[in-house]
DNA sequence: TTTTGAAAGTGTATTTTTCACACGAAGTAT
DNA sequence: ATACTTCGTGTGAAAAATACACTTTCAAAA
């Protein structure tokens, strides 16, 4: 095995890239991620299958651009927190019969070979509006702890984001960007509870997060609550 | 703007996907990294241009194969330590004028957009079988901080490679990936100064590698220094 | 054989961080 | 007034992080 000798030069066939966004959103008791439905076909028995959004890069798009869009598409939200995760590229990570039968509906090329880049984003459920963006039927939450099974590799897409959103959350304290503009340290510590999947304390979660400095604390208190008023705080700016 | 009429079926023209290798060594005093050069055109008066070893994803392999060849193209070594950290997928990142010269010598479409997936690779030196990869000229090692200007968009790969390198280094401590297979904790200590560019004391940096169980003692002792010859440790499997 | 040079190897005291843990205060509803 | 619910807070113990200096071991040279 010599490779003294010139390489001829090599022709791929080209592949698709798209973007899937893990959005995610939090209801003050679960963890909730943005699926879309498939359009039904009009052949009736063909069953729908569910995903999360994406959609291909265009030609003179970034993907930070075509994550964004398709977010904007989906929620009408702007300037939402997006972060690329990583990329999926299984040859074969779109060859299923049923996600063949879905990418026939609205792909020109089905069959070519599509790599993916994930990204997550974190909505703030109280801006929500829901949409059904012109590459999917309805879009709905459902828990993260719940999720059906998906088209295409999903599944692990979401599960991977998980990942990333748990690390990222340690690391970075970006929490605040799924609760409301002004929040109680409760829902903070609750959201953290249940992306992290496990109990923390009280006093040690209020005296570790403002330690941080990620937060300022605001002079009003919260309103209508049949019980003592929390203060409330947001985000800290820069 | 409404969203109500029915999407008309968009094409993209296709994308290259290639993998760029940003490749890890270390030689006890500097942290390097391997990169290619162009091949001298005919036309001698070209500058020929220096690069991260990549390669195209071919139609049929995943994206850590495709890392995999690429290595092992360069290198002749297998069961590399090779990690994915980012898709740099800039509609432009190949649009240079000399970018384009040189993708014209061994592309077949080298105006077509090229997303690339960059990975990360830990290569013992001692190991290392320098051979030219059939996709390049010569491959040499530079240190990491002093890189010099490179085609496409491979200064930023690089500089993303290194910030990831570290944030895994303390966290998973893959150092002796670098390492021959027998090192001294000097090495090991001296290897991340330079990664993580700052100074650690001595004492405390055995008792946190220690700790971490990642390495087995060897009772083995260094040969062939003219000082006191330091006890030798590995890898602990598992 | 003694001396010299060079890196190896080792312990302790201080500060900081983490963790475990319980109760009185403030508000609403009845 | 009482009952109910969540808010808000401190301390002690254990673990981890940091700062810091001297003796040992070997080879080479004198």
């Amino acid at each position: 095995m010599t490779s003294k000798g010139i390489k001829p030069k090599i022709e791929t066939q080209g592949m698709d890239i798209s973007v899937d966004c893990v959005v995610f959103g939090f209801d003050n008791d679960q963890l909730k991620v943005l699926l879309i439905e498939q359009k039904q076909p009009i052949d009736t028995s063909i069953k729908t299958q569910k995903a999360v959004p994406g959609d291909l890069v265009m030609d003179n798009e970034s993907l930070d651009e075509a994550a964004a869009r398709i977010l904007k598409e989906l929620t009408s939200l702007k300037g939402i927190y997006l972060k690329q995760f990583f990329a999926f590229g299984d040859p074969n990570r779109v060859r299923g019969l049923k996600d063949q039968q879905w990418l026939r509906t609205f792909r020109v090329n089905p069959e070519r070979r599509v790599l993916t880049v994930g990204y997550y984003s974190l909505v703030k459920l109280s801006e929500f509006k829901p949409k059904a963006a012109n590459f999917a039927g309805n879009a709905y939450w459902v828990d993260v702890y719940n999720i059906p099974s998906l088209a295409f590799d999903h599944n692990e897409i979401v599960h991977k984001a998980l990942l990333m959103l748990r690390h990222e959350l340690m690391a970075d304290h970006i929490g605040f960007e799924l609760l409301p503009e002004k929040f109680t340290l409760s829902q903070l510590q609750k959201l953290y509870e249940i992306i992290l999947d496990k109990k923390l304390d009280k006093r040690n979660f209020r005296k570790n997060i403002l330690r941080t400095e990620t937060l300022t604390p605001l002079k009003e208190k919260q309103q209508g609550v049949l019980h003592k008023p929390a203060q409330l705080f947001k985000r800290k700016l820069k």
